[in-house]
Order: structure tokens, then sequence, then C-alpha cells
DNA sequence: TCTATATGCCTCGTTATCCTATGTATAGAA
DNA sequence: TTCTATACATAGGATAACGAGGCATATAGA
């Protein structure tokens, strides 16, 4: 299913933070593995994701390097930092409280 | 918990058409069910509610009309729609589809 | 050879939505 | 009298995601 792109606010980050917590990545494989392990319900933009991964090296949450395949392609490599984990951590707490009290108004059965 | 309203962004309007859809009810009354329901998760602001609860009107979701109390209050009683019971209906399967993409990418165990 | 697609990075301007702040008014309590 | 709760409303500011565009390389196909 389509989702509205209001839903994501508030959710990107969390996101991008929970694949990076598990591998280091590169901007466009994010996107990708997104898009793979939502099912295609979410397709997260690079006009969305690179601003994002700026703003989380920028207060300290992610670190980046620069890798060159033997394809010769570049790619710019992202690694969770302790303060980013700790940030996720935050996050993920705060997004269970948000599902919870939407679940508990909507009155719906969660399938987990 | 508190939650950053960007969470929010996307979902206020799931909210109001949740309760109209089980009781006809008028504004200042929608902010107090939606603390009380969400166990004091979401304080739903008055700026955010009046504004969307115009909206909702303007789009057919609902309907409105003023009640006086006995006390000598004038309150504004908001009725769903059946087009407003449509969208909702959308708006929960919409929900639904974000929260199982979530919580795929999320790996977390949901508790109804 | 030329073209299209996939990969890979990036930024600018638009849009939507929520909140803060503010205003009005009445009832009841301190 | 003053404060709090109730009850409606709007204007302006903040922010996040997206659409659209730019730049570049590798590979496959016509």
């Amino acid at each position: 299913m389509k989702i509205n792109k209001e839903l994501m606010k508030g959710s990107t980050a969390t996101l991008v933070l929970t694949l990076l917590s598990k591998e280091d990545m590169y901007g466009y494989r994010i996107t990708q593995e997104i898009k793979k392990r939502s099912d295609n319900t979410f397709d997260m933009k690079e006009g969305t994701l690179y601003p994002m991964l700026h703003s989380l090296e920028k207060d300290g949450a992610v670190e980046s390097y620069w890798f060159d395949t033997e394809e010769g392609r570049r790619r710019k490599y992202y690694k969770i930092t302790d303060s980013g984990r700790e940030m996720l951590n935050l996050k993920q707490k705060e997004w269970s409280s948000f599902m919870n009290a939407m679940n508990s108004i909507l009155g719906e059965e969660c399938y987990g």
C-alpha cells in the first residue's frame, strides 16, 4: 500500500538508524533495503535520505567514509556511533509509545 | 511518554474520525478524550484540532450543529458522515500498513 | 555507435501539517 | 476579584518529506 508521506514524518531517522545499527551502508543501498524490508510499502526518496544522513552526521549520530569498489564506483558508507545508538534507543521507545497510543484509540488488534 | 510532534503528522484526522465514528462530539471534548484514551501520550492542541475539524467539514467527512447546554454553554457538535466513514476506513488500513512496515524494519514485537 | 537503465551522489524550492501564541467569552471556585 | 476550566477560533512560524533537477559512471541492448 502506498503511504501518505505525512505519516512518514518523524520516522525516517528511526528507519535509517535501525539499518545502520546492523551494518554499515551507503545511501543508495539504504533506499533499496527500506523498500525491500517493508515489502514495497516504503519508498524513501533520495531527496529525503541524503539530507537526513547529513543531518545525522552533523548531530554526531553517524560517521561517513568513502569506499571505491573494484568496478570503479564511489560509495559513501555511513556508520552509526555510540551516540547514534542512544538516539535510536530513544526513537524506538518513542515509536512504541506512539503505536500503543494509536492502537488504544483505534481499538485495533496488532499482528506482530 | 512525550511524543515528537512530527510523529503525529498524518494521524490526527484518523484519531478524530475514529472518535466521531462512535459518538457525536464537540471539539473540547475530543481533546480530552484523546488525552484520556491514549493515557496522556497524546495532547492534541486546539490550534491543531479546530482547523482539522473545519477541514474535515469542508471535505464532507463531518457535519456540525450547535447545541446549548442547560448551564448556558454553547457547544459545536460534530457528526461523521458516510463519506467520513469511508475515509476513516481507508486511513485505518493505511495506518495498519504503515505500522506493519515499520515493525518489519524495526524488528519489534507488537503488543496489541 | 547511440541510447536507456541502473547505480551513486547531491541540493533547491514547494507543500503540508502541527504548534505557539493570541483572542474572545462564560461558569464556578478560591 | 482573580484564577481555572470550559469552549470556540485564527494567524504566523517551524519543520520535514518530496518533486524536480543536476552530475557522473557502468552495463546492456538496439
